[in-house]
DNA sequence: TGTAAACTACACTAACTAGTTTACATCTGG
DNA sequence: CCAGATGTAAACTAGTTAGTGTAGTTTACA
């Protein structure tokens, strides 16, 4: 453990992994090149192969960094003693604070590009990403136990919430590469979505 | 013109357009190559090149043709005489029918891979891929003037409306490559977007 | 100042790419 | 049955790729 600043070695590694995940991000896994990589850490690319054995391996390190970047999901639980319109617009409002947190559209970007042409390769960081969806599930279920919702199960709620979210503040990034939607516009989305569930499971 | 039945030429060309899309499908455009094509078509890549003078020019007619299969969507007006859930009911079927029409799937996955990495070249594409949804705007806009529908205006019933169809049959599929789902459950999901409409927009 | 680890430039292999050329074969209409 | 259109294989250009090997230089540190 060497508590000094950082080596050379942990600043030509940072460079190639900063590096790597702009290639990745704006060419996709295959059309990127190790050659422009390097070039565009300013290292040799012997260096990058001293750091990672091959391009496969450099991809997986840079995909496990970013999905750890991710793993800030805390669960909100259903209160009895607050109204259902003010939780349910603050979980809209966490959901879009997750999706418009820097990096997360350009992470996903990278996973659904390579899903696209070959979707085995990526199944775990699917299911990874898909866990963001789980504290809502746990939320809506706590809901509807608590009678406050009535529905069967939480299954069809949570795909209709995120569904509305998303169709505002995910695709449209994720493929078009649009800005997120206005302040008035997240507002308008936040109050149509919350009345869409209190008006439907109520 | 010539009405005979297929001239040597003609079979060619429908055995390289139709190795092309596979190719392209399967790879997208830059990792699909002439020589895999030429391979699947059982076809020289002389012959490819007889046909299209470069592999762009290729890409080009295969994605007009398959924008061309899409070009079928009829408008269902809004009618007083008739309930809206029955109207709505009919809606979502159609919208659902479109959806899984053969090829569509496959046609957005191509247009989706490209625009991932260069959204520019094919915004024309994206475009007439969105004008499947103008007539569900119409529908609305007229629900709306009808006073059937009590909304300012239709942008985010649409959007609302689609969103939670193509979040069962649409990304998923596009993405994951999963199956549409079950009669049962598609059933599920008609009922729960049209109750969503109705219980918040009358 | 000496040493070892890390980095460097650069040349190289083997494979792949889009697209062209050549010389030959085969099908089709009249 | 033959002329002309069309298709064929294979070699070729010129470029890019992942990855390796080498010989020399920089850096950290004792």
């Amino acid at each position: 453990m060497k508590e000094k600043k950082l080596t050379r070695s942990e600043l030509k590694r940072a460079a190639i992994v900063e590096a790597a995940s702009v290639e990745f991000q704006n060419k996709g896994f295959s059309l990127a090149s190790m050659d422009d990589i390097a070039k565009r850490a300013d290292v040799s690319k012997r260096t990058v192969y001293n750091h990672f054995p091959s391009k496969e391996a450099l991809f997986s390190a840079i995909m496990l960094e970013m999905m750890e970047m991710l793993c800030a999901f805390e669960s909100l639980p259903f209160r009895a003693d607050e109204s259902l319109a003010s939780q349910l617009t603050q979980l809209v409002q966490h959901e879009i604070q997750l999706l418009s947190a820097k990096g997360f559209i350009d992470t996903a970007r990278v996973i659904i590009a390579e899903a696209i042409h070959k979707p085995e390769l990526i199944q775990d960081a699917m299911s990874e990403f898909s866990k963001q969806e789980s504290p809502l599930a746990n939320w809506f279920n706590q809901a509807i136990a608590a009678g406050a919702l009535k529905a069967k199960d939480s299954e069809i709620l949570v795909v209709q919430f995120t569904a509305v979210i998303k169709a505002y503040c995910f695709w449209p990034q994720l493929i078009q590469g649009e800005p997120l939607p206005s302040q008035a516009k997240l507002d308008e989305i936040t109050q149509t979505v919350v009345e869409m569930i209190i008006k439907q499971y109520t």
